[in-house]
RNA sequence: GGCCCGUUGGAGAAGCGGCUUAACUCACCAGCCUUUCACGCUGGCAUUCACGGGUUCGAAUCCCGUACGGGUCACCA
C-alpha cells in the first residue's frame, strides 16, 4: 500500500505553530516514504469558518517550504478536498448506519443535553455519557442528529507509531453524534470517512486527538474498512509544561508573526522539526534537505516537547550567519526603513550597519533594537562602567588623546579610527584591554558590543566627540 | 472524577536490559585567538535518570505502587 498522509486544517484562523508542526511532520513522512501529502480542509464548523483562513495558511506553509501533492488548489483523484463539498458522501454513510441499526436519530435539544450532563456531573458520575434516551424513539418528522451506537465491550487497540500499543474500551465513549442537526457531519465522522476515501495510510496528528481515535476506529470497523496507522505526536508545551494555548502571550505562536519579525523560513522549519523529534545527528542546525533525510518516525518523542525560545533564537541566528551580507541586508531593510533609520539609497550605510551586527542578529526586526541600543542619543554610564573608568589614572589622558585625534582627522573611516586608537595607546602608554575598553565605554557606554572601529565609524564624528566629552565630565 | 499519556543536568534532549564511569545542543564558566568586544576553537559542567518496591548475575531502560505534571471527556476541530 502506498503511503498517503494528510494535514487537515480547519479554516478558523491563522497558522499556529502546532498546526505547522503537524503539517511539517506529515510532509516529512511523505517525503521519506515517497508518498503523497494531502491537505484536506475540514470546514464542517460553519460558524467558525474564516473567509481567508485557508489561503493564508496555505501560503504560510509554502513560505515555510512545505509543499503538497493534492489539495483544493491541486486536485488529485480523491477530491473534492473541502469537506463541505463532500456532504452527500457523509450523509449516505450515515444513512447506511441508520439502516443497519448501528446508528439512531436523536431528537434531544442541545439544552436538554446540557441539562442532562449537568445532572450527571452533580451526581458525580464519571462518564457523562448520553443517556440513550432516543435509542428506541419512534421515527418523527422533527429536527434530529444522528448518533452512532457505540458497541458494548469492545476494546479498541491500535499500535500507535509514537506511543506504542494503546487501548480504549468502548465504555469510555458515549453514543456520539455523527451527523449534526444541520446535516453536516461531526469531525470524527467526516474524518474517518475521508481518511478511508482518500486512501490515507498514516494519520500523524497531535496527541490531543488520541481520544478521538477510538471513535474513528468505530467507523472504520462498522464499514469493515482497513484502518490507517495512527501516530500521535507529543504536545508542544510552554516552559511551565502546559499545552500551548493561543491566549498565551509569552510565546509567539503564529507563523505569520515570525515571518513579520524577519525570522527565516528555513530556520523555523528547522526549529519546528525539532519539536517532538530528535534526529540522529550531532548537529541541530540543519537544512531542509538534511531534515528530510534524517526524518524517522521511529524517533518521534513520546514525552512533551517544550517550546524553547532560546533554542529558536540560536537556530535562527545560525541560519542567518550562513546567509550572504546582501541577503541579510534585504531582510533588514524593511525594518530600517519603517523606523526611518535608513533608506534604499544608503546602501553603504546599511551594509556597515548590518555587517556590524550580523553575528549577533537573531531575527530581522531586531536590527532596529540593536541600532537603538548602540546609536541612540541616550548615553548613560552605569556604575560598572564608571568603576572601570576610574580604575586607571591614564584613562583620562587616553580619552582626551583619542578625542583630539578624532577632531583633527580629515579621513573618517574604520581603518583611520583603528589607527587613532592604536596611536593614542602608544602616546599614553595604554594597551590591551586598558586601551580598547575605555574607548568602548566612552563611545557606547557598554562593555560589550560590535567591532569597535566599525561601530565608531557608524556613530559619526560629532557623536563620538560628544560622548567622549560626556564621559570625561562624568569621571572628572 | 473516568480514561489516556508523561516525569533524565540551569534549559532542550538522546538512551529502548550489559558497549553508559548517561550522547548531543543551548546557556554558563575557564583557556586559546583577537592589543578591546564579539565570532571561532579547546576544555569544564548529572557518581545519576520523580519516589518506593519488585524481576534480573546486571535496570535510566522491564513490572507494580505512590507522587507530581499534562491531555481528553461538545450537534469544536
Amino acid at each position: 500500500m502506498s503511503v498517503r498522509v494528510r494535514y487537515a486544517p480547519s479554516p478558523t484562523g491563522h497558522l499556529h505553530i502546532g498546526n505547522a508542526r503537524t503539517a511539517l511532520f506529515n510532509y516529512l513522512f511523505a517525503k521519506k516514504h515517497q508518498g503523497a501529502f494531502i491537505i484536506r480542509i475540514e470546514d464542517t464548523d460553519v460558524k467558525r469558518n474564516v473567509e481567508t483562513g485557508i489561503d493564508n495558511q496555505l501560503s504560510l506553509l509554502k513560505w515555510l517550504g512545505i509543499d503538497w501533492d493534492e489539495s483544493i488548489d491541486r486536485e488529485g483523484e480523491y477530491g473534492p478536498y473541502r469537506q463541505l463539498e463532500r456532504l452527500a458522501l457523509y450523509q449516505d454513510y450515515a444513512q447506511q448506519l441508520l439502516d443497519r441499526g448501528l446508528a439512531y436519530k436523536c431528537y434531544c435539544s442541545s439544552e436538554a443535553l446540557e441539562a442532562e450532563r449537568e445532572a450527571l456531573k452533580a451526581k458525580g458520575d464519571d462518564k457523562l455519557h448520553y443517556s440513550r434516551k432516543c435509542l428506541h424513539a419512534p421515527d418523527q418528522d422533527a429536527p434530529h442528529t444522528i448518533r452512532f451506537k457505540v458497541p458494548d465491550d469492545v476494546a479498541y487497540t491500535f499500535d500507535d507509531v509514537v506511543k506504542g500499543s494503546v487501548t480504549f474500551q468502548s465504555e469510555a465513549v458515549g453514543d456520539w453524534v455523527i451527523l449534526k442537526r444541520n446535516g453536516i457531519p461531526t469531525y470524527n465522522f467526516a474524518c474517518a470517512v475521508d481518511d478511508h476515501h482518500m486512501a490515507i495510510s498514516h494519520v500523524l496528528r497531535g496527541e490531543d486527538h488520541i481520544t478521538n481515535t477510538p471513535r474513528q476506529l468505530m467507523i472504520f470497523d462498522a464499514f469493515n474498512w482497513e484502518r490507517p496507522q495512527y501516530g500521535h505526536m507529543t504536545l508542544i508545551v510552554n516552559e511551565h509544561g502546559k499545552k500551548l494555548s493561543k491566549r498565551d502571550e509569552t510565546i509567539i505562536q503564529f507563523i505569520e508573526q515570525y515571518k513579520n519579525l524577519g525570522f527565516l523560513p528555513e530556520a523555523l522549519f528547522n526549529f519546528i522539526a525539532l519539536l517532538g523529534f530528535s534526529p540522529q545527528s550531532k548537529e541541530e542546525v540543519l537544512s531542509r534537505e538534511a531534515i528530510i533525510n534524517l526524518f524517522d518516525e521511529n524517533r518521534l518523542s513520546s514525552s512533551p516537547a517544550t517550546f524553547d525560545k532560546d533554542k529558536l533564537a540560536f537556530i535562527n541566528n545560525r541560519h542567518l550567519k550562513s546567509k550572504s551580507l546582501t541577503a541579510i541586508m534585504a531582510l533588514c531593510l524593511p525594518y530600517l526603513k519603517a523606523e526611518n533609520i535608513a533608506q534604499h539609497e544608503d546602501t553603504s550605510y546599511i551594509e556597515s550597519l548590518v555587517g556590524v551586527f550580523q553575528d549577533r542578529l537573531v531575527y530581522g526586526a531586531q536590527i532596529v533594537d540593536l541600532y537603538h541600543d548602540f546609536f541612540d542619543e541616550a548615553f548613560e554610564l552605569d556604575q560598572e562602567a564608571l568603576d572601570f573608568l576610574h580604575s586607571d589614572e591614564g584613562i583620562v589622558a587616553l580619552l582626551k588623546h583619542v578625542r583630539d585625534a578624532i577632531k583633527e582627522t580629515d579621513t573618517f573611516d574604520a581603518d583611520t579610527l583603528k589607527h587613532i586608537i592604536k596611536s593614542s595607546g602608544k602616546a599614553t602608554g595604554m594597551k590591551g584591554k586598558m586601551l580598547f575598553m575605555p574607548v568602548r565605554i566612552a563611545v557606547s557606554a557598554k562593555q560589550h558590543g560590535p567591532d569597535l572601529p566599525k561601530m565608531m565609524h557608524l556613530l559619526g564624528k560629532d557623536r563620538l566627540i560628544d560622548r567622549i566629552n560626556a564621559t570625561l565630565n562624568a569621571i572628572a
